[in-house]
DNA sequence: CCCTGACCTTGATTTAGGTCAATGCCGCCA
DNA sequence: TGGCGGCATTGACCTAAATCAAGGTCAGGG
């Protein structure tokens, strides 16, 4: 677990320009929340307004949510990042930690208010908002127009770009969502993304190691089966 | 068919701070580059660098290319509205025009370049981003949980509220895009949302006029099989 | 005004992935 | 360190939507 100091300084040193005063700055740590929550917790935000959130360490998922009980997955994120969390609308979204994690929590319009005459903070708003918006827009694609087994090479893929580390020359991902989550995800039921595993694990493309680690053995081939472009346009 | 003055001078109205100076006006200006394009033009843009592009007249979709020919509309857009089409990354993008339309396109990096100082208008592409992005994850709600039928509702509902006009007394839409443009935008075939419409015509919910006049004459209904959520949370 | 081609609708059949139902296995904690 | 409970895998079957295949219809040009 982080201190709160440590997780502002850090959170300040990706967030906010150097140059801040301080000032400025204490008013933003005032603004503030840190929320220490163990493993698969659903954060209580108030739904009736924006947030912004700040993951220190751990692992979240932020989901949509649809009538009859039905998820989806919106988008993980990963330590260093920065998520917004829109208001309950047509549908709502709740934000819940994968594994223990350590967030800073902001009301959204507060922080933008804070922020609105600073154009490095904005710039640094608008650039993950940019981020989330260009993961968005593949994650429609992949959902719209992908089969099953593109749908998880193009997740592993992605994985390994974000929290893919190098071992004995290969990548090795060690996903802290469940197969639920890969699901809920991927637009697919927990039962294809098992089938979808065994089939490139019997390819040789993957290998898996417990329920959480993925060996990525032919990350070409595993491309190759993710439904990218591959000639020029 | 809009001049140039008229076309710019509508954008800086709505996406310029009223303050700016003639010079700083004018800067802008010079990286606008103006585009009137007929029905169902794709423009040409580099694809190595993101571009900004406004609705002056008309309507475009935005739509992302898999492999196989797969293409899925990422975003519909209408007057005085602002879009960012990203450079190709793993997949590619193109920005078409659904009918006779003039734009304004400007290279996002100059762009962004010249706004980086200027708080109003980095809140200007903030907010464009983040409508962009809450209207892309409702997409991956759409796509990844919902069924055919829910599909369609929403779309049409969507439609209805950002080009929707009163007709006496139901909302009238006039859909600038073909069968083929909604399938791609909700992961269908044109047989599926012609067999939707189908259905939605035979239970009295919507009345279609032509090929692009949709009358809602029962919104609730429309609404009720939208998949939204109801209940509390 | 009517011809024509593109777009849309409808029907028959197929299929990818969902659903239902066991069984297996990991990893946690006593 | 062994037992247990939740997660993952596998198999049999089903269904929503895709695919394949005709027709029908509308809007624009001659």
């Amino acid at each position: 677990m982080m201190t709160f100091a440590e997780q502002f300084d850090r959170f300040a040193q990706l967030h906010l320009p150097a140059h801040l005063g301080d000032d400025a700055i204490l008013r933003f740590r005032s603004l503030a929340r840190p929320v220490d929550a163990a493993r698969d917790v659903a954060l209580g935000l108030d739904e009736g307004s924006d947030h912004l959130v700040f993951v220190s360490s751990g692992a979240i998922k932020l989901v949509a949510h649809a009538s009859a009980g039905r998820n989806q997955v919106v988008a993980f994120h990963f330590p260093d990042e920065l998520v917004v969390v829109p208001a309950r609308a047509e549908h709502s979204y709740t934000l819940s930690t994968l594994r223990k994690s350590d967030l800073l929590v902001f009301d959204y319009a507060s922080f933008a208010d804070l922020a609105r005459s600073d154009p490095a903070v904005l710039r640094s708003l608008l650039d993950t908002a940019r981020s989330s918006l260009s993961r968005s827009r593949e994650k429609s694609l992949t959902l719209g127009r992908k089969t099953a087994t593109e749908r998880l090479a193009s997740f592993l893929v992605g994985m390994a770009h974000r929290i893919g580390v190098e071992r004995e020359g290969l990548t090795f991902i060690d996903l802290p969502m469940s197969r639920r989550d890969i699901a809920d995800s991927l637009g697919l039921t927990i039962e294809t993304v098992s089938r979808q595993f065994t089939i490139l694990r019997d390819l040789g493309i993957v290998r898996t190691v417990g329920k959480s680690g993925v060996q990525l053995v032919d990350l070409r081939a595993l491309e190759a089966r993710a439904g990218y472009l591959t000639e020029a346009a």
